[in-house]
RNA sequence: GAGCCGGUGGUCUAGCGGUUAUGAUGCGUCCCUUACAAGGACGGGGUCGAAGGUUCAAAUCCUUCCCGGCUCACCA
């Protein structure tokens, strides 16, 4: 068979994809044995965008090592998900088909989303493919698909009958924008330009000035707050002011909360601006002035201003106090705001009847867990357990949305009472069935709730639903999981919600391990934003260069450490690539006679192969610590400096030579350059999947018998090739003949150039056994003994 | 404001108590040597953010400070 000359990785690496694929290689297969589960709980890529440079980077380490552990014999379970529900797949929808759900009949609008998403997902998946990503496409999940729905309704009714679940109406943020509710946890802080406005209110004759950065909210205003001991103030206590424009009366309070020292010391609680608001309302039972609707648009109590968006009559009202002399001042400032991540709208908060999980009395618990589960990098708990004790609110997992889960409840039309489904018809959509029985009460009539789950209500649910809980009897045997990999970015969501849910449910830890992968930094240390324009598509990267290569640069990376992209690092795996192939070819043109039988090794080739071991031990061993930048930084120094650099050139003449140099020589060599290559391939192929492959199949197929490089065994420490003792030898042979070659350079002659080379006496007797490898690397037409020199024959 | 991570040759980076401080890139010089010129050999270049301290010994541990980044809070 005529063999390519060179390696053209886009197809190679299409052939390869294609043939694991219908090798089902990476699919699944439950063992005998539990313990022989390695088990990777791995984050759904949300299909509302494409695939990512931080997806292409975290999945990549995330590979390296499902890889290894699948080539220690593991039975790897590495399923792969979509993240198909809730907003930000609706938001998609809308954009593609140009529709709004709100405007639609909901069914079409579930249905048009569920066309959608079938219509998307293969080529959303293909880049992950083509990454080399190893998990087993073909029982992949979406947080849609029925099954999910199954768990997560499931989910909803073991905790409501546990207590965890309550609904209720009260003050909850709102994005008006998706006019939905949201959680804490979807929160995004900015910074933005405000101005605050100096505004006059009455207090009998007397004048009190405030400053706000909202006066749209000045209709919606049921006291002003003031420091107890605040001086200038002091005798308004207990007083009425009235609200200017809107001519109605609200009472002082004083509080410790108010900053004496912030605007004039005094501030308004309106209902709602603020999580502050919320408080002094609950405090001191204020009244409740509901002031815009679902969208942000002003009602009735606005009088004038009724039907305007919130910005809007902003710029109305500050126009009218101006006019009205009742705005003294008015000073630009920066401040933080919380906005919605899904859109950028500033978060609003309105009193609203919603399902919540009550969290906030399990803090204490959620840290403990943090404590049983290994974090990798372990200061990542840090932000976790930060996260925590920062909570404010109980988790509101209820959407005003169209696709997504439903909550699986209905509520008595006469005695309003909770009515829950039986398990054995989920998933269900209770707008479209109806309990089975009548309530308590004796009614019949229900009505269904609207709502539908957060996603994240699902999506914290996926070691559950990969394996298949509540109905598979391997469930606890198979739980908690080996290892949850996922970016840092999404611990308060992801990692947060997991192990909530896994607490209440199982009273356990979700998995043993979680590692995170960092951030992708511009190349000047920016985080990536497409506001910026900085943003690298890795499905362009992988038209310029390969996988392998994209894979190189990630695995170069410390887990969770953000790391600023350089392509200069993907053209470095490239060119490991070609030298990969260029190597094993010249490996193999010497290995077409290779004796089966092991032979007497020479000592040159005792030291290549001990370093190897060596090699073997220490990438194992980080291997085994998820320190795969640290076995990719070894095997490449192995392999560019001392396999390529140093071996092969002192093995050229044996190789070459043999009548020279005996068939014995020659054979050692083979059996060495055989044995380093295939080990070299194995260590380098959780990273490099494709070229690795390539050649291993080129080379190694037939003795090796496995389909895959990937399903080989990962190469293990052989002590009878251990021989510390030629390591002195070695390592000085490699000194020698690099400073020959420094005198070559310098004497700007071809490394072909014949020398004398006089060796100290030390070297001489320590080298003699070498000196025929040294003669022929060096070009020595001598070796003599002396003070070390080297004398350029003429 | 709090917490966390980092600051190593021009650039990127390994090392995290004892190494002549790693490698890459760029730069300079040379070499078409039967795997590789989208290559190879060789070289100049850093004292490890700053200042103190611990130690026989510090880039590596401690303290303070400076700089960059991230997370959370602040939202009148």
């Amino acid at each position: 068979m005529d063999k390519p000359k060179t390696y053209n990785s886009q197809e190679a690496e299409k052939k390869w994809q294609e043939y694991w694929e219908k090798e089902k290689l990476y699919k699944f297969i439950q063992p005998k044995q539990t313990k022989d589960i390695f088990s990777i709980d791995t984050p759904p890529p949300t299909l509302s965008g494409a695939m990512h440079i931080g997806h292409a980077f975290s999945y990549s380490q995330g590979d390296f090592i499902a890889r290894y552990h699948r080539m220690l014999g593991k039975a790897v379970l590495y399923p792969f998900g979509t993240d198909d529900n809730g907003l930000p797949t609706e938001r998609l929808v809308e954009k593609l088909k140009h529709v709004k759900g709100v405007k639609m009949d909901r069914e079409a609008f579930v249905q048009l989303c569920s066309k959608t998403v079938a219509e998307l997902t293969p080529s959303f998946v293909q880049p992950w493919k083509d990454m080399g990503i190893s998990c087993d496409f073909n029982q992949s999940y979406s947080t849609i698909d029925k099954h999910s729905r199954y768990v997560s309704q499931y989910s909803f009714l073991d905790l409501y009958r546990k207590g965890r679940i309550y609904a209720e109406e009260s003050p909850v943020a709102w994005c008006t924008t998706c006019r939905t509710a949201i959680a804490q946890a979807e929160f995004d802080n900015i910074d933005q330009s405000s101005t605050f406005n100096d505004i006059v209110f009455k207090v009998g004759s007397k004048d009190v000035t405030l400053s706000t950065t909202r006066p749209e909210l000045l209709p919606a205003c049921v006291a002003l707050m003031m420091h107890p001991s605040h001086k200038q103030y002091k005798d308004l206590k207990g007083k009425f002011a009235k609200v200017p424009l809107f001519n109605y009366e609200v009472p002082v309070l004083a509080d410790e909360k108010v900053d004496p020292t912030k605007g004039t010391g005094i501030v308004m609680c309106c209902t709602f601006g603020d999580k502050t608001d919320i408080e002094w309302w609950r405090k001191y039972k204020l009244p409740l002035r509901v002031l815009f609707d679902d969208h942000g648009n002003l009602n009735d109590l606005a009088v004038k201003y009724q039907g305007l968006p919130l910005k809007e009559a902003r710029k109305q009202i500050i126009a009218d106090l101006q006019e009205q002399h009742l705005l003294t001042h008015q000073k630009p400032i920066q401040h933080a705001v919380n906005v919605h991540e899904r859109c950028g709208t500033e978060v609003e908060f309105l009193k609203k009847r919603q399902w919540y999980i009550r969290v906030l009395d399990m803090k204490e618990d959620l840290i403990v867990a943090a404590d049983k589960i290994t974090w990798t990098p372990e200061f990542m708990k840090h932000r976790y357990v930060h996260w925590v004790e920062n909570l404010a609110w109980d988790w509101c997992i209820s959407r005003q949305r169209f696709y997504g889960v439903p909550i699986p409840v209905w509520s008595c039309k006469k005695c309003n009472n909770v009515i829950l489904p039986e398990e054995k018809d989920l998933p269900l959509d209770p707008l479209e069935t109806k309990p089975k029985k009548a309530c308590s009460c004796g009614s019949k009539e229900f009505i269904p709730e609207q709502d539908v789950l957060d996603t994240w209500a699902t999506s914290s649910m996926t070691p559950q639903i990969v394996l298949g809980w509540p109905n598979n009897k391997e469930f606890s045997s198979s739980y908690p999981m080996n290892l949850r990999l996922q970016a840092s970015e999404i611990i308060r969501t992801w990692s947060f919600y997991t192990i909530v849910k896994s607490l209440l449910h199982h009273k356990t830890i979700p998995w043993h391990h979680i590692v995170l992968s960092g951030l992708i930094m511009d190349p000047q240390g920016q985080k990536m934003a497409k506001s910026k324009g900085n943003v690298i598509d890795p499905v362009v990267l992988l038209q310029k260069f390969s996988a392998d290569a994209i894979r190189y640069w990630a695995a170069g990376a410390k887990v969770g450490e953000d790391i600023s992209f350089q392509e200069k690092e993907i053209v470095n795996g490239q060119k490991t690539v070609t030298k990969l192939w260029n190597a094993a070819q010249f490996v193999a043109s010497h290995l077409t006679d290779k004796p089966s039988k092991k032979q007497k090794l020479e000592l040159m080739d005792q030291w290549l192969l001990t370093k190897l071991q060596q090699l073997i031990q220490n990438c194992t061993e980080s291997f085994d610590q998820y320190s795969f930048w640290t076995v990719k930084a070894a095997v490449d120094n192995f392999f560019w400096n001392i396999f390529c650099d140093y071996y092969l050139e002192i093995v050229k003449d044996r190789l070459y030579n043999p009548d020279k140099r005996g068939k014995e020589a020659r054979a050692s060599a083979q059996f060495t350059l055989h044995a380093a290559l295939l080990t070299l391939l194995k260590l380098f192929a959780p990273i490099m999947p494709y070229i690795t492959e390539e050649l291993y199949m080129q080379l190694f197929l037939k003795e090796e018998k496995n389909k895959s490089i990937h399903v080989s065994a990962w190469p293990t420490v052989d002590q009878k090739l251990l021989a510390e003792e030629t390591l002195v030898l070695g390592d000085r042979f490699v000194q020698i003949l690099s400073e020959v070659r420094q005198f070559k350079s310098q004497q700007k002659v071809s490394l072909k150039a014949e020398v004398i080379l006089t060796l100290e006496k030390k070297d001489y007797a320590l080298l003699e056994p070498v000196f025929a490898d040294l003669r022929a690397t060096c070009q020595a037409r001598d070796i003599k003994q002396g003070s070390f020199s080297v004398t350029l024959c003429v």
